[in-house]
DNA sequence: TGTACATCAGTGAACGCGCGTTCACTGATGTAC
DNA sequence: TGTACATCAGTGAACGCGCGTTCACTGATGTAC
């Protein structure tokens, strides 16, 4: 975060004496509290087993000061719902810059993905893990994200021309069968011990496969007669 | 269980004097214990925040005699994937014994599948809640029930003819994507508040949707060139 | 069949522990003038 | 610029509570003879 973007009200020292302001320390440490919860699930626990102690310990700060804060832990757990949207858009975004190779598309997408995947792990566990597992709240406001997602992506393939055939509701319908099964293959990527990159490419394939058969159902696919 | 089926030297009393045997009792017990967790998650927990002595209340039993069952919350657990993955198969015996209707079989298994969720709405929850967010010995539990499960749909599959043009592992990759598809489904239909019908129907029908590409993305889907 | 003994599912009390939350505090940062 | 005061993120101690686990027990059920 530069100055630029502080209101002026929080920045009132000169330029010289340096160091963060107070507003910023407080936001350090609310980033370092989002990335202990991650940090605690990575090794594949669920969100509703971490304890708020437990957070703040991993965090280096001490437990009252986790008011400051969030609320409870379900307030924190809602705010890495949003961080982690932000990802997953971060996502459609690189996709989108990278240009996706001509040839083989699928597969050029789904190694962009298994790449983004990889520098997100803990995100995409949070994510994937909380989507069916976690309190209601979490699991709507990770279904709402979802759908974001789903959303986006439909639009993309809208601008690239693909799928063109498909009414605008058929097209969500399908870009949420895709979004679901990228999740699902996330969940079992990241469950792999990390030292098994022949089972890995085994796992990749099988989802460059499952995509494959949703894509080429999507061509010819037609809305049900009423 | 019938006296049949318990193993002589369980039963050494005469017809008479009725009443359940000591290991009848414990059995009752522990189906109590694996009800109990159940019903706790029922409305939306996860496995892994609920706690002993909360389970063992429900169940009406003190917490000490937890143990003469399980040694730990997580073996618990993993009784209860068991007892998923035969309610599972149960699904398939059910659907292959009611026969599925010649016209638009899809939509009738879906009915099916619909109609079995609701009968066994716990275990679902149970299941699709854990698969991707408990333990990871849950979840590995849960995966191999799903791979087995899987693997008698493609059974049943070929026995019909359905997908005749597709290899084994093809089929398998199928039923695969399927069944992840149909648990995801539950965790959508199994969240809705329960007076909301015409959701329901709308989430049925997405469904039914997605099935419908699949199986049309399979019917003429090519294994990859290599 | 009747009797004396063994088994063991479930009990109730006790333990030490980590938990979430509260509170008055402190001292660096920020504001007003 | 310098000074006096206000703000407030983080502290450290304390609380009551439910937790998992242990233990010796009890009494109905089961076994041996």
């Amino acid at each position: 975060m530069t100055d630029q973007e502080l209101p002026t009200r929080l920045r009132p020292r000169e330029p010289l004496d340096a160091g963060p302001t107070r507003v910023e320390r407080k936001q350090i440490t609310r980033l370092h509290l989002l990335a202990a919860a991650l940090k605690l699930m990575a090794e594949g626990r669920g969100f509703s087993s971490l304890s708020l102690r437990e957070v703040t310990r991993e965090a280096g700060v001490v437990p009252a000061s986790f008011y400051r804060h969030f609320r409870d832990m379900e307030e924190l757990g809602l705010s890495l719902v949003e961080q982690s949207g932000v990802t997953l858009r971060r996502l459609l975004r690189e996709a989108r810059r990278d240009g996706i190779p001509p040839t083989d598309m699928l597969r050029g997408s789904v190694l962009i993905y298994h790449r983004f995947l990889n520098a997100n792990r803990e995100q995409f566990a949070f994510i994937a893990g909380e989507r069916s597992g976690g309190s209601r709240a979490i699991r709507n406001a990770i279904r709402t994200e979802e759908a974001h997602f789903a959303h986006e992506m439909a639009q993309d393939m809208r601008r690239l021309g693909l799928l063109s055939r498909l009414s605008t509701p058929a097209l969500q319908m399908v870009c949420g069968l895709v979004v679901t099964t990228m999740l699902n293959a996330a969940t079992d990527i990241l469950d792999l011990p990390p030292d098994r990159p022949q089972a890995e490419a085994e796992l990749v394939d099988n989802f460059v496969q499952q995509l494959r058969v949703i894509l080429l159902g999507a061509r010819v696919w037609k809305p049900p007669r009423r």
